[in-house]
RNA sequence: CGGGGCGUAGCUCAGCCUGGCUAGAGCGUCGGUUUUGGGAGCCGAAAGUCGCAGGUUCAAAUCCUGUCGCCCCGACCA
């Protein structure tokens, strides 16, 4: 239906920017590999970053903010850090601009220490808690930050891999390992329930293996996705930095029985890379698809008529409508607003999220619908001469697609609550139905070999734990271990599969504690 | 960073191979009109430094060199 957008069996990466583009979440900038995020998308990132912020404060975290810019040296300080980052540092080595003699310009002064762009903030920040942490009693330091980060991106690709991305880091120093353990998993649990009950994205939560971890960790835990394409993608992940990077900044304090101790950290994250899974996740052929809980837009109301009479008189009925919704005060209070502009949007409930009533005069309503549906509107009321006449009004959803003609007093913010958790619901369980038959336990490589490439999922295969099966296994096949995972139990398309019971490395023969979980990711 | 493809109106593209009138089409936009329950019809109008910079030539969207950006594959990737 959609002419826009290329269907996902045809050309599933061209699907991706075509449902981008059609929702108008983001554009491109002049700058290679950075993306403008317009207001529709950032509205979206709006409601992660609500959703979040609400769970780290309610887990004790506090907000702050440290520097864009990174003396250099300080990255030098932590072996492996370095190793995993400097390829990917943006570099600023010089300040002011001066002309070129050929019309342009050219830098300046080349400054004396090189700064680097944040790529992340481990080091920035274990520097500034050396000098907050005198005693056990400063601690725990439980700081997030909400920021921008650099990294200098080979290949890009918008929301999913762009060299500038908007996140969150969350950065915390405690007394003992137990506390920086139980924080890591306790952040892990805080992404995982976000996830899944927010952008109704199942994830696997697991630990990621020694070749896959955070530059700079002694473990790393993940949410893994997968998306529609049946490859994987990695939706957040938290650290247990040990005592790394308390050692390289020096982050010591009294303990309770008089000794100097380093502290133990921890760091996590998720970024506007969860804005791509929530994309590739949920939206279909005729663009984007968006649980209710994150959508900026909830409903939108469309006016149909022909003669001005009508005109008057539908717009009047989908006032009315609107105003069973949102309240009379709140149209009101949007129309003062919204003054001459033609699409009339009031908020429903306090998170910002909107009911809009298109009031656009040269868009017939076909368009308008297209429109609405491919910004991944939940719910749409098409309000016609013919609903007026009844009292009634066509409600349209996204998921499940149904229309039904329902009765004017029947649009309550009780029935509208009720249709938006039942897409929330539904979307979920479709992920979680859909994940479940991409998923196959494999006990044979050269069967896995084959089937990675012809059906694209998740495989659950025995591993020996070492890097070089892992690194033969990804030299081979592509295919890398997403993530050791929790669970016992993990669905798959032929039932369940145990995870935790001992057996055989298929690819080396050597004994297996238990199963992980392979495949293509982003 | 290596290989391939692409860059011409807001969008999608034709024209380039084989240089030559005033650079075209469809969609969209604007005005008018009839329309309006899943992307309307007719009439008229506006809109492009041909990505950018050099070069060759009497003449460059077209040929050459460089450069920037996008897409795909590879390498790389918390």
């Amino acid at each position: 239906m959609a002419t826009n957008i290329t269907p996902r069996t045809k050309d599933y990466n061209q699907w991706y920017l075509d449902v981008i583009n059609a929702a108008g979440m983001a554009d491109y900038s002049p700058v290679r590999g950075c993306m403008v995020i317009k207001p529709h998308g950032y509205a979206v990132w709006e409601g992660l970053q609500r959703e979040l912020d609400a769970r780290f404060k309610a887990t004790g975290h506090v907000n702050a903010y440290f520097p864009l810019f990174i003396p250099m040296s300080f990255l030098a300080k932590e072996a492996k850090h370095v190793e995993g980052f400097a390829m990917e540092c943006a570099v600023v080595t010089h300040s002011g601009l001066e002309p070129d003699g050929k019309g342009g310009l050219k830098p300046k002064g080349e400054i004396e220490e090189p700064l680097i762009v944040r790529p992340t903030s481990e080091t920035i920040i274990g520097h500034t808690y050396a000098q907050w942490v005198q005693s056990w009693r400063d601690l725990p330091i439980l700081v997030n930050q909400w920021a921008n980060v650099v990294r200098w991106e080979m290949r890009t690709r918008l929301f999913l891999r762009t060299m500038e991305f908007l996140w969150q880091e969350g950065h915390t120093a405690h007394e003992t390992w137990e506390e920086a353990e139980a924080e890591t998993r306790r952040m892990l649990d805080v992404y995982a329930d976000v996830a899944e009950n927010v952008l109704a994205i199942p994830v696997h939560r697991g630990r990621k293996s020694p070749a896959e971890r955070f530059a700079g960790a002694d473990d790393t835990y993940c949410i893994e996705a997968m998306m529609q394409d049946g490859k994987a993608l990695q939706a957040g992940t938290s650290h247990n930095l040990g005592q790394n990077f308390s050692k390289a900044f020096d982050i010591k304090f009294q303990t309770r029985d008089q000794k100097v101790a380093h502290v133990w950290t921890t760091s996590w994250g998720v970024s506007t890379r969860l804005i791509g899974a929530l994309i590739m996740t949920h939206s279909d052929d005729d663009g984007l698809v968006l649980p209710p809980k994150v959508a900026p837009v909830l409903a939108a109301i469309v006016p149909i008529y022909r003669k001005d009479d009508e005109k008057a008189a539908v717009l009047a009925y989908a006032k009315e409508l609107l105003a069973r919704l949102v309240g009379a005060d709140a149209v009101a209070r949007a129309e003062a607003v919204c003054g001459g502009r033609e699409i009339l949007e009031v908020p429903y409930g306090s998170t910002g999220q909107r009911v809009v009533l298109d009031l656009r005069d040269g868009l017939r309503p076909p368009d308008k619908f297209f429109h609405w549906e491919q910004r991944g509107v939940p719910v749409r009321l098409e309000v016609g001469p013919k609903d007026l006449a009844n009292r009634a009004v066509m409600a349209v959803t996204r998921t499940p697609r149904s229309k039904n003609v329902v009765s004017a007093d029947a649009i309550t913010p009780a029935w509208f609550d009720d249709a938006l958790a039942t897409a929330q619901k539904m979307l979920f369980e479709r992920a979680v139905a859909f994940r479940a038959a991409q998923t196959r336990a494999c006990d044979d490589y050269a069967a896995f070999k084959s089937a990675i490439e012809e059906k694209p999922g998740f495989y659950a295969m025995h591993w020996d734990g070492t890097k070089e099966t892992e690194a033969k296994i990804k030299e081979e096949t592509k295919a890398t271990i997403r993530c050791i995972p929790l669970a016992d139990v993990i669905d798959g398309a032929d039932g369940p599969i145990s995870m935790k019971t001992p057996g055989t490395d298929p690819v080396s023969g050597k004994p297996s504690e238990g199963r992980v979980l392979f495949a293509r990711a982003y």
